[in-house]
DNA sequence: CCGTTCGTACAGTTATTTCTGTACAAAGTA
DNA sequence: TACTTTGTACAGAAATAACTGTACGAACGG
């Protein structure tokens, strides 16, 4: 906790113990995000900051190596829940959360699951053109037509799904979910 | 593959080779729901087979233990990604994939997001709560309120943030989400 | 009942991931 | 230019997770 404002050692150690219940429960719940429980342990920690942080006073707060603060920061980065910024007068690089956490859903979503969907479908859409072509090829012989027809039918509906998912994730990039579910009920 | 309808081995190959790809890449994907990569091609076999499968099926096909594959799918059972049916005559347990993504994907979000979104709604107000309490008693300390608040409005948007959150799982779970992103687009 | 067959608990092994300390390149400072 | 300071690559150690084989209780068939 940063220092500035000078408080009690009472007062300190109630405001770390009132933390300490948030910090922990989303570092634990992180791991929905695909991030380890210790750096989700520090992307709590970086919540309540105040002011950016540096790796070594994580280093310090966490109690942990400066290397793990500086990969555990940069999965945050790359996951846009934490921001480098620039402090001019600091050699130092400095680490704040996106406090915005809309964004922080929507960019994740953005980042993680549009690249999945995206795969997903490539693959199957190769390979509903493979089985395309078996058919053409072995267009007489019905108990492989018939084979073949059933993995089709599954492949068109997942390439639905994803289709469906692709538009989802469209809404969260451009903020469109939250006119179709408001972000306060009216 | 089931072997029912007797393919020749050439065409057999075939198949598998074509269904390989999609198996491999969903398979790879899968680390999104937080499953193994094994489990993910474990799902990826389910997913082509016309018939439902036993264990010693699918130890046989993915060549691994038994164990492994009871383990396997029993999680991918608890997401409900796959379904356990029953076959009068066999003794052992069948399993299929639950072949409608659109409601696999809603009831992961149950499932997971959901409760993660729960817990940490409960420690974000209990925490609220307390740092209320805190600014009550030290009511005269003002560099002591001025971090009290600071905190206080952090957590405030927060839970902003989850209660949205807890109504976007509610349109999954209702199915009203697709309304609002219908699965197929006019 | 007794003998099978089935699924899974459990303990041990193997494989993977996470964390640390050292070393070094980059960039600033004098 | 030499001297610091900073962040990260890398290799090894420590901690976790995944996988296997054995063993055993439950359910069924004779």
């Amino acid at each position: 906790m940063e220092r500035s404002e000078d408080l009690t050692p009472e007062q300190e150690q109630a405001l770390l113990k009132a933390r300490k219940r948030v910090i922990e429960t989303i570092g634990n719940n992180m791991e929905l995000y695909g991030i380890t429980q210790s750096t989700g342990h520090l992307y709590g920690l970086l919540f309540f900051q105040n002011k950016p942080m540096t790796l070594d006073e994580m280093g310090r707060a966490m109690e942990m190596s400066k290397t793990s603060m500086s990969t555990g920061v940069r999965t945050l980065v790359d996951l846009k829940m934490v921001n480098k910024v620039w402090e001019k007068g600091s050699r130092k690089d400095l680490y704040e959360v996106e406090l915005d956490w809309f964004q922080t859903f929507a960019d994740f979503f953005s980042l993680k699951w549009r690249k999945a969907a995206e795969m997903n479908l490539h693959a199957l859409r190769r390979t509903k053109s493979e089985l395309q072509e078996l058919a053409e090829r072995y267009a007489g012989d019905e108990a492989f037509q018939h084979q073949l027809q059933a993995d089709l039918s599954k492949i068109d509906e997942a390439i639905r799904y994803y289709i469906w998912l692709n538009r989802l994730i469209e809404t969260f990039e451009s903020g469109e979910i939250f006119k179709l579910v408001p972000k306060d009920m009216g």
